[in-house]
DNA sequence: TGTACATCAGTGAACGCGCGTTCACTGATGTAC
DNA sequence: TGTACATCAGTGAACGCGCGTTCACTGATGTAC
């Protein structure tokens, strides 16, 4: 039953795939190891193969899932007609499309409050990610000084995790739309 | 066996009342009925005396912690040399203080991405208090129209909980202080 | 007001279930000669 | 290159545990007469 190498760490790299996914949709805790491993037709048992715990696993698709997002938005930066300063960031994150895509967006949104209680790699994984959206935002603010845009983006990252976060919670469809569109057009104006 | 009625109902209250302080502490999903019923010195069989299921104690611990908090914030206003507008909200809700009381403070913060997951009730619970935190903000807004008060409070509640939310994620005591301090500077001028 | 009975708050054991983790085992892969 | 053996990915059952919920039972409270 031994797989080569290739095909182990193939295995291994779907593994943090579906559970980076699963997370997001259902949460850390919710999520159980055979909701990782019976999609992927294997058996909780060999999950011990490639992981220590359940924990590292939740800190490796942590840190995939950050680097999918951060992908993700440099990527709508670098479309042609792509608007200067920090509004196709804002736009892509702050979205109906990203609120709606529960299997997948920002670990921070979908994980947020959960990550609080969660061991040390995985916050560092989280932490990670946040200073990496935020340096992306300040980065695209040319008119204030390295400091000053530092400050400013981690605010409005703030704002676009708490506006996301908070869309997903409010079920009234018109009430959730419109939190995003204020944050939205606040947002434009920093 | 049987409590009076007197004691009946001053038992349900502490239900509640132990349920929002450990659904805040740990989340709803880490949370045990036995958690909210053992420090109550009663077991976890007498729970159904009181309430239908977990997720009915949950949207009611949720509606508890909303108003627990809306009562502190405007007491926060109540006091003598406030400042006027919406600092004073600001600067108790986005506070090391407010990060750091781990059993109370805000369920939007402390329980955001588990509330997303959560039954209709709890989820009306939670959105009629951002609707009650965004009210209290945009009364404050006195320089504005009301249509913009409301659309700015929505704004900076949005980044308050993002802030406080991320503020707990992040382990490097200055970066989260740093982040509190970030937001609360950029919401000075709304 | 006193008595008989129904109600029901709380107990403690049990229900079925799923959790994270461990382990003996299988057999294909990788390696040493 | 071929062979013998060690390695280990994956299985499937089991571990101990805690979960939300149910239930027969107890006995004090509430109520009807």
């Amino acid at each position: 039953m031994r797989k080569s190498k290739a095909e182990t760490a193939e295995t291994r790299r779907r593994i943090v795939e579906v559970a980076a996914r699963e997370f997001r949709l259902k949460g850390i805790q919710a999520t159980g190891l055979n909701d990782v491993m019976t999609p992927l037709g294997l058996t909780q048992g060999g999950f011990y193969r490639h992981f220590a715990s359940k924990d590292q696993l939740v800190a490796e698709a942590c840190t995939q899932a950050m680097d999918e997002v951060v992908g993700e938005l440099e990527a709508a930066l670098a479309k042609k007609g792509a608007k200067r300063g920090i509004a196709p960031l804002v736009e892509a994150y702050v979205s109906v499309a990203h609120r709606d895509t529960t299997t997948g967006g920002c670990p921070l949104t979908a994980m947020g409050s959960e990550l609080a209680h969660a061991d040390t790699q995985t916050r560092k994984a989280a932490a990670q990610g946040f200073d990496d959206l935020r340096d992306a935002l300040a980065k695209r603010m040319t008119d204030k000084t390295p400091r000053e845009a530092r400050s400013a983006a981690a605010f409005a990252l703030a704002a676009m995790i708490g506006a996301v976060t908070m869309s997903r919670v409010i079920e009234d469809a018109d009430a959730s739309t419109t939190l995003l569109e204020d944050v939205r057009r606040h947002l434009g104006s920093i």
